[in-house]
DNA sequence: GCCGAATATTTGGTATCCCAAGTGTTAGGG
DNA sequence: CCCTAACACTTGGGATACCAAATATTCGGC
């Protein structure tokens, strides 16, 4: 069964991968200022968002921000409370084991299914990805090495050629982003995406489920530590 | 300064049953009648979603259509043309075998924690929609069957206690109910959703994974079925 | 110090207006 | 007769203003 594997990009208001052509409505503007907003930690968790605030602060008027609100709740970053101003997100440790429950799930399928459908124009974009998140690491730019670990992540879905699993993934690594905090174990990261990079070119499904499940433990254990410390300093 | 007429006048002269007690933004009442008419088929692929159409039809303002438009795109039910009107989402072959591929995994993950997690209570609600589902299998009441399938499968990812995996799954299952379309093996779904329950009750995960892959083929095949129908309709 | 009423806030909704960009139609040139 | 360019229309995105209802907060009484 030839499936006709167009690439009819399903139009989703995540900022990123929508790739539409130039046009970028407003809210989406509000929606990725608020985001980034949210993951570095300039608006710390439980704190309000109030549409009239954020509306004044950013120039625009209410509706944009009402949007931009609406698709961070459905992103998962934002609480709502009916009839009442929406808080930043907490995330409780059932949250956090929840959510790397569906990701191990959803990211092993990811590098399975990569492994098997890589292309040669995918391989060469993720050699790319990875070696300028090498280099940034190298480097010691901990912030562009994040970066591009993320956009590694992006293309494997790319690769594994599957629009859903790229949107779900999507969603799931700007929680994720979250939760890492400002890691900066670059070069484990960089190391393990190396391994995956190599298995992939090779094909080798199992290894890659292997490496897969050791950098989701990895991960796992970034994150822990990181909460630990969040925590701690509070 | 425009001549600001003051249009309060008029109370409410839509509705006018106006039932406060519990709390339903109109806006999810607009999605959840759209996402019944798109998925029993009275908007069909392909079709226009203008806003303003649809707030006069629903007697509501555009605010609330525009938000359960946007909800429902994220849903991946309707696809978004940026500056022009939505349409009823139109499902690829490849959008199938992503979905299922993807769902595949997910459901896999929501029987096996199901089985793990499963408690007397939970247990008790899975058994009670089972019950309902096969009394309306037998009278041969397919709406009612499909309706209390699809929550058989909400209580089972229920038992998964996880909500990350509940919210995913019901996004995915409501694509699902509409690929799926009005098939009629009732007794089949019923059969297999009884042995599914089981083996949760026996905690037998190794049992669980096995029904689960032949459930998700089953499901799989009714979804070809459907849409060679369809298309052989057309 | 604790509880409850008055007050302040804030969202969700409605009603208009406006604009830019895409759509459809029509008229004109080859 | 067909192709194309101009035009009017449609449509979503945004802004502004206002209202109702529910929730927070504050302040006063006990």
């Amino acid at each position: 069964m030839p499936a006709e594997r167009r690439t009819d990009d399903l139009g989703c208001e995540n900022g990123g991968m929508a790739t539409a052509e130039e046009f970028t409505p407003e809210s989406e503007r509000v929606m990725n200022t608020l985001r980034d907003e949210i993951i570095d930690g300039t608006r710390a968790p439980g704190s309000k968002l109030v549409e009239r605030e954020i509306a004044a602060e950013l120039g625009v008027s209410r509706l944009p921000v009402r949007d931009a609100l609406r698709s961070l709740v459905s992103e998962g970053l934002v609480t709502p409370r009916p009839r009442t101003w929406a808080v930043v997100r907490e995330f409780s440790q059932s949250d956090v084991s929840d959510l790397n429950e569906v990701r191990s799930a959803l990211e092993t399928l990811a590098f399975r299914l990569a492994a098997e459908r890589r292309t040669r124009a995918g391989l060469a974009k993720l050699r790319a990805d990875l070696d300028e998140q090498q280099a940034a690491s190298e480097r010691g730019d901990g912030g562009a090495a994040r970066r591009k670990a993320a956009d590694f992540h992006q293309t494997v879905t790319e690769l594994a050629d599957n629009a859903l699993l790229s949107e779900l993934d999507g969603i799931l690594q700007s929680r994720l982003r979250w939760l890492l905090g400002q890691h900066d174990d670059l070069d484990v990261f960089a190391h393990e995406h190396e391994e995956l990079y190599l298995a992939i070119e090779a094909r080798d499904v199992q290894r890659v489920d292997e490496l897969a499940a050791q950098h989701l433990a990895t991960s796992r254990a970034k994150i822990a530590a990181h909460r630990r410390n969040a925590a701690g300093a509070e």
